[in-house]
DNA sequence: ACGGTATTATTGTCATACAATCTGTCGAAA
DNA sequence: TTTCGACAGATTGTATGACAATAATACCGT
């Protein structure tokens, strides 16, 4: 964990850009999201301390972190795993998902400047351009930079607080769903339909948009998860 | 923390019903809701241990638990502090409880079981009994009461994770909103017509019954709040 | 093959330590 | 007198090592 400071400008001492719990906590959560664990996995202090090169308080507060999270549960003498909510828990997740960006959608569609339509529109150019070659990186970027200008500018910034552990949760469902054949165009198609909403400051259409984007989405995640239950 | 073991019958050794850490973290949690710190207190980890008893280490991950559900902040070489949420940001929070609040009660009105429906009114009917005489523990139980109910039995259980942390953030205010003179039975008509509605199974009025109780709730709460700033 | 027991691995928790950083104080210079 | 800077104390951030309690595993005798 050595950070080196060679900038000349600069300030000298850069000891750490960030606390270094913060690090080992993004490095184990994107680990997760990124599937390099199995749901359920038991996940070892000793292991994930020597593979990460920290003390054990300092892996468990960041394990803790997540925990509260809800990305990993705790059992009680047996230690962290990967969360693996059930088929019901997941779809309870993407109703919640789905009514928390229809309101930031909404709320958007109200309060957006048109400043911030203009770079929504510019996010979402940037995914329409991707459907052709869909490339699982890229779509995913891109996926995210529309989705953090939508949170960030919807005029309530607590909606991210509270929708970021409900995406966090299902994660390793939206990875697959938006590779399947098809299911790109169609997705972007319903992604533009919130856009124009928005644009036309149509506060419900807006909503029901993304409600509606959403749904489809949970519809083509849980089909794949009860084809694949233990995936 | 010495816990006695005498039942004979019983296993022997009944060492913690639930783990240390938990038992803190529940500690700290309800201390600061109720108020027993300033908001933008400064946490002190060494007082804390000595006061309760345990090890730092254990401390740090009740705290960390905390911060990540948003009771506390951490400011970099400082520390933990009481969350001092802004009076936007309370806004924001209230407008994320109306939301799902009412979208609880909305699959509640869809979905409840009729004996899911007679425990609300029962529920609601100990909170009606407590109108004459308002005291501050009773009305706080009787609600937590309700809206345990509400949640649980909603057919969504993720919103209740995700609307505890919300909750917490505003508790501060919550306490003073209620005793407010006049105000408790105001508030007890908003909750009786969302009960109504729920009972006709009117999926939309039960919504915005429930919104529009928390639309009155907040604005009560930040009239307050913009009074007193510091409080 | 099966059931019970011993061993091992791992968690839950503690005590302690120490460098880095912040805070506040006190003195020195303008 | 006011302001600036250095010093000391307090507190955090992180590490090490330890130990009891529990769960998992392997072993062994029948």
């Amino acid at each position: 964990m050595t950070i080196s400071s060679s900038a000349k400008g600069q300030r000298l001492r850069v000891p750490r850009p960030t606390s270094l719990r913060d690090h080992v906590q993004e490095t184990l959560r994107s680990s997760i999201l990124n599937g390099e664990f199995q749901l359920g996995e038991h996940l070892v202090e000793r292991e994930l301390c020597e593979a990460m090169g920290v003390s054990r308080p300092l892996l468990r507060e960041a394990l803790v972190h997540l925990e509260a999270r809800g990305l990993i549960d705790r059992i009680p003498a047996r230690g962290f795993v990967v969360a693996q909510p059930s088929i019901d828990r997941v779809a309870a997740l993407y109703e919640l998902r789905s009514a928390l960006e229809g309101l930031a959608a909404q709320f958007f569609a109200e309060r957006g400047t048109e400043a911030d339509i203009a770079s929504l529109k510019a996010r979402f150019g940037e995914l329409y351009a991707l459907i052709d070659k869909p490339e699982l990186s890229s779509v995913r970027a891109a996926t995210s930079a529309f989705y953090a200008i939508l949170m960030d500018r919807c005029g309530n910034p607590e909606i991210r607080t509270v929708l970021e552990p409900v995406l966090d949760r299902i994660a390793f469902l939206r990875t697959q769903s938006m590779t399947r054949p098809g299911r790109l165009g169609q997705s972007v198609a319903e992604i533009g339909k919130i856009v124009e909403a928005i644009k036309a400051r149509d506060v419900d259409a807006a909503r029901i948009a993304s409600e509606t984007h959403i749904a489809a989405a949970a519809e083509s995640a849980l089909i794949r998860l009860r084809d694949f239950p233990q995936d």
